[in-house]
DNA sequence: ACAAAGTTGACCAGATAGGTCATAATTCGC
DNA sequence: GCGAATTATGACCTATCTGGTCAACTTTGT
């Protein structure tokens, strides 16, 4: 039960995007890479998955790049988390239609880790990274 | 971001030492196996895990087996979850130091997690399979 | 035309997960 | 004491996943 890789690098992108995205210009792979520390030829693989759940839009050719695909206070956590690693605690652990005691837990408590990613928006962790600079170093 | 095997069939392992422990004798790792539909030889590996936490209690040689360590309603869910895969969400994905806007969000969802699995006790799940005998076929 | 940049799929090495096997150590019942 | 039942432990195996790179192609601004 963790965060992957890719979903760590994959907020730090749509997070970033946030803070860069002031004057409207795309923003190149590259530059968010490099500014948040990630892998600059595994974050095109990442993007694009972006890209197909509609979170940011690209920008292709000469001086292209990425943009958000909506407003940050209108994109969640949980759909970033969702897009990049699937359904939050599910599909089930064992399939086997087993021990339904436990499988029910375990729905309470994915929809409870949904409900708290929900209420986190893109925007507010920018905001926060804007707050104190060093924050996000 | 998923609850694994191990973790499943721990927690069914401790519902149904709940479930059988009427009578005080320990009940072997076959008789779990096979009431939960756990691997059996897998099973004894976690048992053993879950034994080192302080979770169970083991006694060897014939008519041996387990029994839960404390009262049912003393272990909570999270113990098994951390006895068996570690730290809820942690330690963190990318631990470069990086983004710790992002980090401070990844640490705040943790502790809600925890929370809520620190509120399920193993007799909480018991119940419910008793109140409902298919319940946990 | 050229360079900058996204798109795509193949590839790869290491880690992890799920699970089995063999062997030893312990203890009950006879 | 013997044998069966049962836990304890570590080696081992295999398939999948993960993190990451590479190369080739397409698109587009200057």
């Amino acid at each position: 039960m963790n965060i992957s890789a890719r979903c760590e690098y994959a907020c730090r992108a749509m997070v970033e995007l946030a803070l860069m995205q002031q004057n409207h210009d795309p923003v190149a792979s590259s530059v968010l890479a490099e500014r948040r520390h990630i892998p600059e030829k595994y974050l095109v693989h990442i993007l694009l998955q972006l890209k197909r759940a509609g979170l940011v839009q690209s920008v292709r050719g000469a001086q292209g790049g990425y943009r958000l695909g909506r407003l940050p206070e209108d994109i969640t956590l949980l759909e970033v988390v969702q897009a990049i690693d699937g359904p939050v605690l599910d599909p089930l652990p064992v399939n086997d239609g087993q021990s339904l005691d436990l499988r029910a837990v375990w729905k309470e408590t994915a929809d409870s880790i949904a409900g708290e990613l929900r209420q986190i928006s893109i925007r507010e962790v920018a905001d926060r990274a804007a707050a104190s600079p060093m924050y996000y170093i």
